[in-house]
DNA sequence: ATTGCAATATAGATGACCGATATATGTCTT
DNA sequence: AAGACATATATCGGTCATCTATATTGCAAT
């Protein structure tokens, strides 16, 4: 199924966060990583992800380093900071509040209105 | 609890027509109707949904009426059409795949990844 | 060496939503 | 009955996240 892309705003910083929550990565193997964790809802664009991660970057979310050993490519590996922990933390409170919001609007309507 | 309101993006079309499925309302009733339901959550603004409001109506989604019978103030009625409901569905079923798809990334993934 | 993919990067366009503002009407207070 | 206030609809300019398109570099395979 095709997601409209605008569904998918605002969420984008949290997964990206999340996955690094896991391990650190390179930016090609997030976009790889979300497109099968998600079964290919998540198609993440390279236009996308990497200003993202600038940004995360330049607000102290997460850190970056290069990888020297064993690589076959240069490649910039990221690294979620304490800070980043926090926002995504957060950012889980909100997603929670927002879906249950929106289901609650999409579901319990027809009947018992109080 | 306050709501990145980019993340909200995309899903108000779907909570409008969803409001229309239930009854026939007016513009400015779904505004306290969905703040309502939504326990505060939602706070549709009425630069949003007048415009949101014909784009739906050109589009052949909703209709719209004047209600003048025992009717305080000027009203437009607005109801739900066939293509309206279609597209409802649509996007419930892509607001379902979409949901499911960020809950997987946010929860399974530190062990026992396939 | 040259084609091709991996990997990072940036600029311009798009589209949804909000803030500000406008206007008209009905209600409440004094 | 006058003024303040809430209801109700409407439009415009701006913001922000994301996408499209494009560019560049390094390594691999032929």
């Amino acid at each position: 199924m095709k997601i409209d892309k605008s569904l998918t705003t605002g969420s984008t910083t949290m997964l990206i966060l999340r996955l690094l929550k896991s391990k650190d990565m390179y930016g090609y193997q997030m976009i790889d990583e979300l497109e099968k964790r998600s079964e290919n809802i998540f198609t993440l664009k390279a236009g996308t992800l990497y200003p993202l991660l600038h940004t995360l970057e330049s607000r102290g979310m997460i850190e970056s380093y290069d990888a020297k050993i064993d690589s076959v490519r240069p490649r910039k590996y990221y690294r979620i900071t304490q800070n980043g922990k926090k926002l995504l933390k957060e950012k889980q409170a909100e997603w929670t509040a927002y879906t249950s919001a929106v289901n609650q609007v999409l579901g319990g309507m027809d009947y018992a209105i109080v």
